[in-house]
RNA sequence: GCCCUCAUAGCUCAACGGAUAGAGUACCGGUCUUCGGAACCGAGGAUGGGGGUUCGAUUCCCUCUGAGGGCACCA
């Protein structure tokens, strides 16, 4: 855990100390202090706005009170901590409406930049279920969005030091319309879910002498199968469990269990010939349906049997990624929660966690249409990956927030893959990679120490958002903010390129060993960053 | 009717309640025998309307307008 902890454990958490310390020196009473990193590299590596914050309380001007602090910290720094902060902090000061600033020194940056990352694990087992699409037809766009962002914040939670479980969640109980649809379709009773991709499926199975039910679930294994390949081999997701609604829920006998203990809690009624369920009672709007009235379980039953599973299996955190189109059931199903003493996340917010995918859209011609499987308008996540390739499909769907609503306009599309931020990004890493190697090749150039090459500020400015690489991850670790990742990487290939363009790394027949190393820990960085993201970062382009 | 989400530059998107609201793209001007020009530098261009809270609001609250989604004995 060295870089991890020199920089948040020991750096950020220690300005954070002596700022809180400065405060009591003055006579504050200190509550939260927010260390940041500036986006500006001219505000320092480190800021607070502690002074703005606490001004009122005490009566002075912002800008006063920060003097005061900054005073207080430069006074206590050696008794209190040593000659450590000498060492670390070159440089505080106040500036703007009374933000104070820390520079680190270059010994500082070095030895960070020298550690590398690595992240304290926490073996705090975390359940995440994404995409979970019916296995009634292949994956199109809107899944994508789930699916992204769900891997991505798989991987970044398991950087953090998670034990992270993936989980595909799928329907295929055969006491759900869907699987009695789709069993129609096969025995050539209905057209529910007939695309020819379906008919195809269809012909290689023998369907004689089976119910709906029975053919409805063999063929949906056979469509679960390729959209399982799909997922894996297209996509590059990954899943720890494919766990079947049919099997390991309704055959096991886990729903009936589960049903039992609702009754036997006396949290649910009979009305109208069917059984519903008390969520109302704990903050749901109204009570829903567990079993109709001709005795076949809803949904509900096996969900909270599904979500109750999970935390018998000992997860701490369980999480969800939803379509917009289940927003609804959140609150339902945190009702449930409730209701059968599911345990609170740390931060004392209700469980499941959910996260809600806004739906796409699709714009033709101007026009904003709704995607429609029977209007024949859906563009399919294969046909993208296709035509795009999976790194700017990938990134299409990773740069921006869940919640925003994204119009997909198939021309935009590809008018934009070609000039994409990604390969912005990984021309960058191309850049750096090709600068390695032909260093191997020369020998070590005279005056190259770190100290002398971060006086150039694109040097000193790359430099310092690569050790910024742990704070996004433990950050986005706290608020999921998956899409922090591409802002990061492209701001990482931005300082690469303005660091190209003012230092030469390798000049005549040698190079320059400190900058060679910051261009080595600067290619990693960014193939790391864009890792989280399933993306590639090849040595060439 | 009730509930959820969203509205930022021509376009696609950013911004723990903080510093001059940032990128990419488009358009305009420049760099140019390059450690890889898929690059770099510069210019113009934005918080839907109206209130409120705050030292400070794109961010929080109220309201209006507009967009998407939900309100099944579908999942």
């Amino acid at each position: 855990m060295a870089w991890y902890a020199h920089f948040i454990k020991e750096m950020k958490e220690k300005i954070e100390a002596i700022v809180t310390e400065a405060l009591e020196a003055i006579g504050v009473e200190a509550g939260v202090v927010h260390i940041e990193r500036p986006a500006d590299s001219s505000h320092g590596d480190y800021s607070t706005n502690t002074a703005l914050v606490y001004g009122k309380k005490t009566g002075v001007s912002p800008r006063e009170l920060a003097g005061k602090l900054v005073e207080k910290i430069l006074e206590s720094a050696d008794s209190r901590l040593g000659r450590g902060l000498n060492l670390e902090i070159e440089k505080i000061e106040v500036a703007g409406a009374g933000f104070i600033n820390f520079f680190l020194t270059s010994s500082a940056l070095e030895s960070a930049l020298e550690k590398g990352p690595s992240f304290l694990k926490s073996g705090e087992k975390v359940n995440i279920e994404f995409i979970s699409t019916n296995p009634t037809g292949e994956l199109h766009i809107g899944h994508g969005r789930s699916a992204f962002f769900g891997d991505a914040l798989a991987r970044v939670l398991a950087l953090a030091g998670k034990d992270v479980t993936r989980e595909f969640y799928i329907n295929d109980s055969r006491e759900s319309n869907q699987i009695r649809e789709l069993g129609k379709t096969a025995l050539g009773k209905g057209e529910q879910y007939k695309t020819p991709e379906l008919e195809e499926k269809m012909r290689a199975i023998d369907f004689t002498g089976m119910d709906e039910e029975t053919a409805g679930v063999k063929l949906a294994h056979a469509v679960q199968e390729s959209n399982r390949k799909f997922i894996e081999k297209g996509l590059g997701a990954h899943f720890d469990v494919w766990f079947s609604e049919d099997k390991e829920l309704r055959a096991s006998g886990e729903n009936g269990k589960m049903l039992e203990r609702l009754k036997s809690q006396n949290l649910t009624y009979e009305k109208e010939g069917a059984l519903w369920l008390k969520t109302s009672e704990y903050g749901d709007a109204e009570d829903p349906v567990l079993v109709r009235s001709n005795g076949v379980p809803t949904y509900l039953v096996a969900d909270i049997a599904y979500h109750q599973n999970k935390f018998d299996r000992g997860f701490k955190t369980v999480i969800d990624v939803w379509g917009a189109d289940h927003h609804g059931h959140v609150k339902r199903m945190q009702a449930v929660g409730r209701m059968l003493g599911w345990p609170k996340t740390q931060n004392d917010a209700d469980q499941p966690v959910v996260f809600i995918a806004q739906l796409v859209s699709l714009k033709e011609d101007g026009v904003s249409k709704k995607m429609s499987k029977r209007a024949g308008n859906v563009i399919l996540l294969r046909d993208l990956v296709e035509e795009f390739g999976i790194d700017v499909v990938r990134w299409f769907f990773s740069d921006r927030a869940l919640n925003t609503q994204m119009t997909f306009d198939m021309a935009i599309a590809r008018e934009q893959s070609e000039k994409n931020p990604v390969f912005y990004t990984q021309y960058a890493h191309a850049r750096l990679a090709s600068i390695a190697e032909k260093c191997k090749g020369l020998k070590e150039g005279k005056e190259t120490n770190f100290a002398d090459l971060i006086k150039i500020p694109s040097a000193r400015a790359l430099a310092s958002k690569i050790t910024e690489f742990p704070e996004v991850v433990a950050e986005i670790s706290r608020d999921y903010n998956v899409h922090a990742l591409a802002g990061y990487a492209t701001s990482l290939a931005i300082e690469a390129n303005a660091f190209y363009r003012d230092v030469r790394v390798a000049d005549g027949g040698t190079f320059n060993s400190s900058a060679l190393a910051l261009a080595i820990r600067a290619k990693e960085t960014i193939a790391e960053t864009l890792s989280l993201l399933g993306i590639s970062a090849p040595e060439r382009m």
